[in-house]
DNA sequence: CCTGATCTTTGCCCAAAAACAAGAAATATG
DNA sequence: CATATTTCTTGTTTTTGGGCAAAGATCAGG
C-alpha cells in the first residue's frame, strides 16, 4: 500500500473517468476530501447510523451488507476507482439499513453530504459529476436486476464473473453467494466442474 | 382523458415534485417538450432502436419489457408523474434491449436526449433535475433488488402491493408476475386465498 | 509452524416454485 | 349478442436450489 497519496492526482483521475471538472472545482474538491486508511474487516458504517458520507476507493475494496433475519446479505461491492455509500441513508437521511465493511486493506477518500451539497450548488460541473456517478450506479443495478430476475444460479454467477472477473480472488465466496441471492452451498456446487455440465 | 394539456402546468408540477426550476428553465423546458397521445398497447420503443427519448407520463401507464428466450419480461412500470425510457439505450447510446408499451390509453410528454443535453448544459437546475430523477430511480431499483433477492414469491407480491396498491387493477397479472420474477401460475396461486394462509 | 478460527466443500433430504397441460373467465370485436 | 382472443385459474409433475450437518481446506496470529 502506498504511503503517500496525492489527492490532486486522484481528483484528476475522477475528472477524467467520470466527467470533466474545472480547475476551481477540482481545487475545492481536493480541500473537501479526507484521506482514510483502513485494515481488512474494518467497519466504516454500522446499521442504524445516519451515514452521510460517501467514500471513494483509491486502493482496496469494500462491501455494503445488511442483516435479514440475522443473515448477512451483501448488497454491493466496490473496488478501486469506485464510490460506495449507504445510499438509503445518504440520499434519504434515514438510519442506515446497511453496514459498510472494508474487505481489503486500503485507502479511501471521504466526502460528506454537506460538502457534496456545497460543491453541487457552487459548481454546475460537480452536480454533473454526481449525476454521472448515480447514473453509472443505476445502470449497473439495472444489469443486476436482469441477472437476478430470471437466471439460474449458474448463469448469475457466470454473469458476475463477466463483469468482475477477479472477484473470487478478492472476496470470500459467502459474500458473493449472498450478493447473487443464492446460498454458499449452491455457489460451491456451481463452481465444482464435476457437477453441472 | 383530457382533451387539452397545459404543458406549463405539468412543468410546474415537475418543478414542485422533483427539484425547483427557474422560470427561464421552465420556459425552455416547455418549448422542448412534445405532447403525445397513445392508445392501449401502443409501442413507444422497439427492441433494437436507438431510443434517445424520455417520456413523462401525464396520464395513463406504461411498461418497459424485454424478450428473454422469447419470453416477455417486464422490467419497469411507470405511472402518472413518472418518467420512463429505455435507460440502457438512452444513457449508453446502444440499441435498446427493451420495448416500451403503453398499458393504458393516455398522455405523455416526450423529451429527446439532445434537448436534455442542451438544457443540462444551459441550466444548472436542469442538471439537478436529471440527477434527482436518476437518484429516485436508483433508490426504487435498490428496493427492488432487496425484494427480489431473498424473499418468497408471496413476500415479493405483498411488497409490490405496498408500493403500488392499485397496480392489479391497471396492469395484467402476466406482467406483474414477470416483473416479480415469478411465473403467472405462481402469482395466481398466491392471490387465491384458498392456498397459502 | 502450530492451532484455532474462518471459509469452503460435500452429502442428503425437502420445499418452493417452474414447466406443462387443460380449462374457465373476462374482454374485445364484428 | 355471439364468438374469438386474451387473461387467469387449477391440477399434476419435475426441477432447482435451500436447510442442515459434518468434514475438509485455508488463513491469520501467537
Amino acid at each position: 500500500m502506498e504511503t503517500d497519496v496525492d489527492i490532486s492526482k486522484v481528483v484528476e483521475t475522477i475528472s477524467a473517468s467520470y466527467t470533466p471538472l474545472t480547475d476551481a472545482c477540482q481545487g475545492d474538491l481536493v480541500r473537501a476530501l479526507k484521506i482514510l486508511r483502513f485494515d481488512r474487516s474494518a467497519t466504516l458504517v454500522k446499521e442504524g447510523q445516519y451515514a452521510d458520507k460517501t467514500y471513494f476507493i483509491v486502493e482496496g475494496c469494500a462491501r455494503a451488507y445488511y442483516l435479514k433475519d440475522g443473515k448477512d446479505i451483501t448488497d454491493w461491492f466496490a473496488f478501486e476507482g469506485e464510490f460506495i455509500s449507504s445510499i438509503n441513508s445518504f440520499f434519504l437521511d434515514v438510519p442506515s439499513p446497511h453496514f459498510i465493511e472494508i474487505l481489503e486493506r486500503g485507502i479511501l477518500l471521504e466526502l460528506s453530504r454537506d460538502k457534496i451539497t456545497i460543491l453541487s450548488d457552487k459548481y454546475h460541473d460537480f452536480e454533473r459529476l454526481v449525476k454521472t456517478v448515480v447514473t453509472k450506479t443505476l445502470l449497473q443495478l439495472q444489469q443486476r436486476v436482469v441477472s437476478i430476475q430470471f437466471e439460474t444460479a449458474q448463469q448469475k454467477y457466470e454473469n458476475l464473473l463477466g463483469v468482475q472477473p477477479g472477484i473470487t480472488q478478492r472476496v470470500p465466496l459467502t459474500h458473493i453467494a449472498s450478493f447473487l441471492g443464492i446460498t454458499l452451498e449452491t455457489l460451491s456446487r456451481i463452481r465444482n466442474p464435476k457437477n453441472g455440465i
